[in-house]
DNA sequence: ATGAAAGCGCTAACAC
DNA sequence: GTGTTAGCGCTTTCAT
């Protein structure tokens, strides 16, 4: 631990100059004589003089910082979001004040209030009992939210749900599956567009979908799900899960069942996460473009603190990702 | 976008008492009359009073708030890090300044000063180059580390990387398995530490060890370097790898090759991230308490703030996981 | 128990 | 170009 750091007001002593003239050259805001930029630089780094971004923020009201706020960190999907939006914020000289909101006793609107007040600006990430909606339609903070919303006036960034979850039924109905069967999370704000995805392209081929539900939006919670579809009478020759973690789970638990896969019964995903690569068989999926989600995200948070009120939903295009768990029926 | 939040000075007037005294009141720093506190606590919730926390920090020059710098974010062990350092810091009304070191373009270093100046301690888990070390001793803000440090004067805690190594190889050895290799990540700082645990551990069985190198502490990286280790005459018949990632992505380009898992090789990793036990076959590991490291981790920094010097090593004992993807050779 | 006043370190509007 | 002067919103002695 080293002495106390220098303030802008020992450089201005030091240097002979006030400390209005140290501010805008450390900010670049004016140029300078040379004499004076010369003795400037030199007891800058000779006080190893750094800026109190506090301070600054307090005088400017801007803190450089934008608050993420995720349920999950240990969702794939979700950290995705995260290092997109770290990489753009890193390049644009902004930080990120992280939370996982799934950790916390506190609720969710409260724990967004206080993450409010040390930021610029928030990303949001939820389970979004609206309430927490209608808050940040109200702050005076810029908020962007993923997945449509049911007002525009929260600019969000998602992907197509109802377009993906089509795809994935158009290539199992492609496939030749007969008895298609949907392994959703209720709780989640995007399991509804992509029930009504996947029914709208089954209807269209004449085929109905049967709905189950997991308890947890994990691995764990696909695993508990499984026999409930799989020990029945008439049971599915094809799963579409809400998202990979349920996928690897149910396949898991499916395969511990004595199933083979795919050749019992087809999964696939939504999501894309990087270890559905590596699940045995390996996991037919649709990206959703987790990473991509960040960078737009942060993009549209910047823009809006540029002042652009360009508002509005970002749409991401998913694509299906083919491999082997899933295959044709005969 | 509501209107603008009305400061300590408004409810001062509003209420009639001095800013001075609004502040304590926010604080609990003194009694009042009830008188006062009424009219106090009507005026603040009429006019939806919340402090500024970052001209508080300017007065106080405290922020509560962790910065925490870590590698990837996509690796479920560092994940599983910020996850219990995010639940300890919420516990205790701190937040979290986030940086995934591995995103930018600036150098670690770097990234760190920047972080340094907007926190009241660093939590850094890092390839670092020593310097950064360095850097951080002489700091004036506290840090804490992961992994034993050269020196005791950064507090840090990790699991014991060399009893986890020696655990595993044990467990190899009593499976009767003839000739081990360890696939380890040279840039990492705790390879070394591990190969010595597994190489004493076989030493004291009169075996001996071959070590092979990935790019990448990656699930790819592990799939690149499989076809090195197993297309050769003396293939070994259980490969120890550096962590998990690189041990699944080893495992699946094994079996594109054509191999037969545990029957053709014995595979484990380091870690225990929660994937392992999707894979096929299992993953055997060793838990290294990542969510753990986390927790403790933001407890020493809490410490640390408090001010005791409490300062040294905190080790945590890694377990060995056992499931599939080892077995018995004859 | 309450108020007055002096900062915290920095920025920004205005003067010279 | 450079200096002066007010703040930013809050905390914290020190009086009263």
């Amino acid at each position: 631990m080293k002495k106390y750091p220098s303030t802008i007001r020992d450089v201005a002593v030091e240097a002979n100059v006030s400390p209005g003239t140290v501010s805008k050259f450390v900010n670049g805001t004016q140029r300078f004589s040379s004499e004076v930029e010369n003795r400037l630089r030199e007891t800058i780094d000779r006080l190893g003089y750094r800026p109190n971004v506090v301070a600054r923020s307090v005088a400017t009201g801007k803190t450089r910082t934008i608050g993420v706020a995720i349920l999950d960190i240990h969702n794939p999907h979700f950290t995705g979001i995260v290092k997109g939006a770290n990489r753009v914020a890193l390049q644009h000289d902004y930080s990120l004040l992280f939370v996982a909101t799934g950790e916390s006793q506190k609720n969710e609107r409260q724990l967004l209030e206080m993450l409010s007040r040390r930021v610029d600006g928030l990303i949001v990430s939820s389970r979004m009992p609206d309430d927490a909606l209608e808050w940040m339609r109200q702050s005076p903070k810029p908020s962007v939210c993923f997945g449509k919303l049911p007002d525009t006036s929260v600019p969000s960034v998602g992907a197509e749900g109802y377009r993906a979850a089509y795809l994935i039924a158009q290539h199992l109905v492609g496939l030749a599956h007969k008895r298609i069967a949907f392994l959703g999370f209720p709780g989640a704000r995007w399991n509804a567009e992509r029930i009504r995805g996947i029914h709208d392209c089954l209807a269209s081929h004449g085929k109905s979908l049967s709905v189950f539900d997991v308890e947890q939006p994990s691995a764990h919670g696909g695993e508990r799900a499984c026999s409930r579809i799989m020990l029945v009478a008439e049971r599915p020759d094809a799963v579409i899960c809400y998202n990979d973690l349920i996928a690897i789970g149910f396949m898991k638990e499916a395969q511990a069942l004595g199933f083979q896969l795919p050749k019992d019964i087809s999964v696939v995903g939504m999501d894309n996460i990087p270890f559905g690569e590596y699940v045995h068989p390996a996991l037919t999926t649709v990206d959703m473009q987790s990473e991509r989600m960040g960078e737009v995200a942060m993009f549209k948070m910047l823009d809006c603190l540029a002042g652009h009120t360009d508002k509005g939903f970002a749409m991401l295009q998913p694509e299906l990702v083919l491999r082997a768990s899933t295959m044709r029926r005969n």
